[in-house]
DNA sequence: ATGAAAGCGCTAACAA
DNA sequence: TTGTTAGCGCTTTCAT
């Protein structure tokens, strides 16, 4: 390993001339600058970030742990966030927790012992005993698609609330009064706060609230199946269904076809999240559109101005707006793009009309 | 923040011993040790692995260089060396290249730089001039899906040329004669080994090559849909179509749709890679599914032995079955299993069989 | 069995 | 303008 005092004997300067052309931040006359930095290219040396950030006591490294990276939803969050922070000079340390409370705090404290500048957090359900004390470290702390604000740490979400009203507003303006929804796992804010919503939008339109057609799903494919079909076996069985999250939706798409019913004939359907690739599911999902590109850089913005102190007070919560975007799995084909065929092997709807 | 002397200090010992009983690798009298302890967390002591890195040359850190994240096979790819690296104690570095060999190589300077104890790529198309040199400098490297054997690196991936071999079988074997072909990137090695397996079955089975029925897509879904699209639009219009990745093969069925045709009683369609949720497309897709957890697991032991010296030599190539899983798309509808989700999440994962 | 001290590679006062 | 030097927090000989 070739270090700064090679460069330094090779160029025939000292140690504190490299360091200066190398971080640029103080003048070093051109002679020397041109001189050190052949010696370096000479010598093909790199700067060894560990001593550089043991030094300054910053290591340039965000720590992301999230639940599971495998579903699509991180995974462009995961990007958004990769993006922002390697134009801003930062590197990411990444880790999954499994909707694991235990797991996610064992990861807190190893990228808090590697030096990490900074944690975007998606918050299990469970205690979080642990935040405050980070905070109160002086960590910078920004939790991405669930809030903690509440325990003082920023947060960046959609408007959860909102979404899930417009999506069961949408159902009941199509005439459904006995709506089903499958949550997300309690404890968990979006969960409870598109059940909200979803609470909310059958009050201001006058249906009462059943407690039947409430399921707790896992948010995981298979979960969403099971907790749709459990609904669909109801005696005075849901006319449509809300399922709160992408991969249940797709379990919930499963699970009629499997009970032999027809969507949106017999069952109207509609999701959180949307997919790029939606457009080859039958039939084509209407689901509540996330900003997750923008929650992420938004989020990562916030945790690097934070880090860097140009921002600075208590923890804010930033709302994104979500959008209902309108296909054809609630039957509203009347108001679809140009006809296109559509293939019936398989499942034999209609494709939407 | 809290350092090691401060421990020492406040349990009456040296920084040697406090050193000792956490790191574990020296006796230390049972007193003092419990001495050591209360104090480490009274003090809430946490260690600071940027010291402990420098000091002992080793950051447990593996970098992990990737062309796109939000692409579901490197998401569950991310995800098995995730959980592999983890139980070995090391973290993940993560980043982006978009297929730039240039963004490549500027991830692998900065990984570098930041001490990375190995690293895992996913080569770009283009030139890795600078792999050699890295190898030569004594930091471990695995490619994964792509091979870079070649070069010096250890590479582990699916036998695409079985692959492929398998897949256009499949469809000659039903009768084809004149199959499309949508390839990746030219230069990435998957996508040469993808169309090898295209000829040799073409050959094996004494029909003709035809270069006009070989386009060249970008692995990304509308690069697919449009190279699909020219492929229908030929005058002699291929009876079957054979896309070499995921994002592609649904863009081809997009494609197909558009095109007006039906799926497979028109068009035959097989894809490479496997979703979890492709029994929800229509028609429920032929493909050729890698073992990606496998894979992900297998490059990142190869690279932990590397890095620990338990394993020495030339590079390897490692080489894993892939399989054809025969839904719909080929119209072979009579074959089919009762369709489950499969689901690749870490301990409970089913790929290789 | 424990401790003193050197030093990992770098940056940033402070001196010259 | 350039150089000397003291650490950053830790591990690890080497003494004791």
């Amino acid at each position: 390993m070739v270090t700064i005092r090679d460069v330094a004997r090779h160029a025939q300067v000292s140690v504190a001339t490299v360091s200066a052309v190398l971080t640029g931040n103080k003048y070093v006359s051109p002679e020397l600058a041109a001189r050190v930095r052949t010696s370096v290219s000479n010598l093909d040396y790199r700067p060894n970030g560990l001593a550089r950030s043991l030094k300054q006591q910053r290591s340039h490294i965000l720590g992301l742990i999230l639940s599971d990276i495998t579903n699509p939803f991180f995974t462009t969050l995961v990007r958004a966030v990769e993006d922002t922070a390697r134009s801003a000079g930062y590197t990411l340390l990444l880790g999954n927790t499994d909707e694991d409370v235990v797991k996610e705090e064992a990861y807190v404290e190893l990228l808090r012992s590697r030096q990490v500048d900074g944690l975007m957090l998606v918050a299990s359900a469970g205690e979080h005993a642990y935040l405050p004390g980070l905070l109160a470290a002086g960590l910078p702390v920004v939790c991405v698609d669930r809030s903690l604000v509440a325990l003082g740490a920023d947060s960046v979400l959609t408007d959860n609330v909102a979404g899930a009203y417009q999506a069961v507003s949408h159902l009941i303006a199509l005439g459904h009064r006995r709506i089903g929804i499958v949550t997300g796992l309690t404890g968990v804010t979006s969960t409870n706060q598109r059940l909200d919503g979803y609470i909310q939008a059958l009050a201001t339109h006058g249906i009462a609230f059943d407690p039947v057609l409430v399921r707790e799903g896992d948010s995981r494919l298979d979960g969403g199946a099971a907790r749709a079909a459990e609904l669909l076996r109801l005696p005075d069985r849901p006319t449509a269904l809300f399922v709160t999250n992408n991969l249940m939706t797709i379990g919930a798409m499963r699970a009629i076809d499997d009970a032999g019913l027809r969507c949106p004939e017999d069952i109207a359907l509609i999701g959180f999240d949307d997919f790029e690739w939606t457009s080859v599911f039958r039939p084509r999902l209407t689901t509540v559109r996330q900003p997750v590109y923008e929650i992420g850089k938004a989020a990562a913005r916030l945790l690097i101005q934070r880090i860097e102190g140009k921002r600075t007070g208590t923890a804010v919560e930033l709302l994104l707006p979500p959008k209902l975007i309108v296909r054809e799995s609630c039957g509203e084909s009347s108001i679809r793009q140009p006809e296109r065929a559509v293939t019936l092997t398989g499942a034999q709807h209609e494709g939407g009309r």
